[in-house]
DNA sequence: CTATGCATCTTTACGATGTAAAGATAGCGA
DNA sequence: TCGCTATCTTTACATCGTAAAGATGCATAG
């Protein structure tokens, strides 16, 4: 339903010229929108900017990055395709408030998984495993946040998920390494660390999403998972790693 | 010059139907693209599909991934908007077979990096740095083979080239183990060797690609640079990996 | 209670893109 | 010399992002 972008649009170039009145009652707008709005009011929305947030999430697990366009999430809220502008300016205001929304989750999830770790060891395991398997289950949402180049970072709410997300990962490597973070400098060896963790779980999931390392699970025992192959490599960074044996 | 697609095109859409003669001689077309095709011959240019690749190379250095399009392509080849898909197919047969470019440029620069260095200690840290150097050398390129979802790795140049290079990073890690690889098949020791050097590598230039580094590199001693950063992680990942000392 | 202003949403319009389809051109063999 | 076919151009169209102007209804001042 509603294929054409609420009609209108690339039908006839030449006649009407811009400034017709045209006189459009509400009675002939609100024939043409029937299944929209159930019972809200057709006009003004009231939270359509929320609608629209929830509207792109299910268009980007739907149709993916690609599908994740302006007028698709219009038609998704059921309102006309330049409602969005209004409310996030372009693509990339749009693109970066759900992007933000993602980061959100994203830290939600690894922060719960760090609070039912017990032992040392889990604990180290507990926050990539959950990242990958945040992305697993929400690769469109993991694809705009890391993939897009239509983001932008100046926008607060986005600046500060993201920022948000970094930080937990400089505190759990400083944790493992039993040596606090003073103030904002970082020595060389803890950027490193923290660097390395960070691309080593990120470029696990990027080849992951991307089918890259199909190749490499073919090629082991039979049946192995993608989540086996994350626990391996972790098991024997970490064992080279921690101060001692759990 | 040619700002227009050559001219033609949305312009007029209600007449004009689809079926008209219309009989545009020779002498028409020919005084109205007079500054294209050099020496040439204007029409059958015969290497076409050559001047389009590197035409694209130019386009996607010069105005990035998002500026890289068929009709962005052709006019940097002085030919119609429509010549490309003949030989191309599409947009992603073209990004495809750039991308296969791409890896072979990629492979050859990993190959002689290493072929340069004498001690086993340099050879395991040519391969990685040579890896992040041609990256940072060609962030559009490497976007183009890393980042696109436009890619068909069915066709043979592309999927040959990409292997060849998963095959060089297996050989390598195997090398560094000194255990080479029986047939097809891996143990998940080696799978898991192999995953998390490329996902270390592959992520550590998708976050200084994409800028996420920074954060980093700030809070590091005054100017240490990406390169640094990332010899500290391999030597501390080296150290704790190699057989012996060297 | 009415009028006015403003935030919200819709219409209309335009240039750009990918792609399909049909026309034009040239080289090559029968 | 005459088609045949590969190569390139024209034309057309749906879709997209975005700008600009109109329509609508709520809030608030008078």
């Amino acid at each position: 339903m509603a294929k054409s972008d609420t009609r209108g649009d690339t039908k006839g170039g030449t006649a009407r010229r811009p400034r017709s009145p045209q006189r459009t009652s509400q009675a002939s707008r609100a024939a043409r929108r029937p299944a929209a709005a159930k019972t809200e009011t057709p006009y003004h929305h009231g939270a359509l900017r929320e609608a629209l947030l929830q509207a792109a999430e299910r268009v980007l697990e739907r149709d993916g990055l690609a599908g994740l366009t302006l007028r698709a999430v219009a038609r998704e809220a059921g309102v006309s395709h330049a409602a969005p502008t209004h409310h996030f300016g372009d693509l990339t205001g749009l693109v970066s408030e759900l992007a933000a929304i993602g980061f959100r989750q994203f830290n939600a999830a690894m922060a719960s998984a760090c609070d039912t770790a017990t032992s040392p060891l889990e604990r180290a395991l507990a926050r990539p495993k959950a990242y990958v398997a945040y992305a697993q289950a929400h690769p469109g949402m993991y694809g705009l946040m890391f993939r897009t180049e239509r983001l932008d970072y100046s926008r607060p709410s986005l600046h500060e998920a993201a920022e948000s997300s970094f930080a937990g990962l400089a505190n759990a490597i400083s944790a493992m390494r039993q040596e606090p973070i003073s103030g904002r400098a970082l020595t060389i060896e803890q950027g490193a660390a923290i660097a390395r963790a960070w691309s080593m779980v990120h470029g696990f999931t990027m080849l992951l999403l991307d089918g890259r390392l199909e190749d490499i699970l073919e090629r082991l025992p039979a049946g192995t998972t993608a989540e086996q192959l994350l626990e391996a490599i972790l098991k024997s960074t970490v064992a080279a790693r921690m101060p001692s044996g759990t």
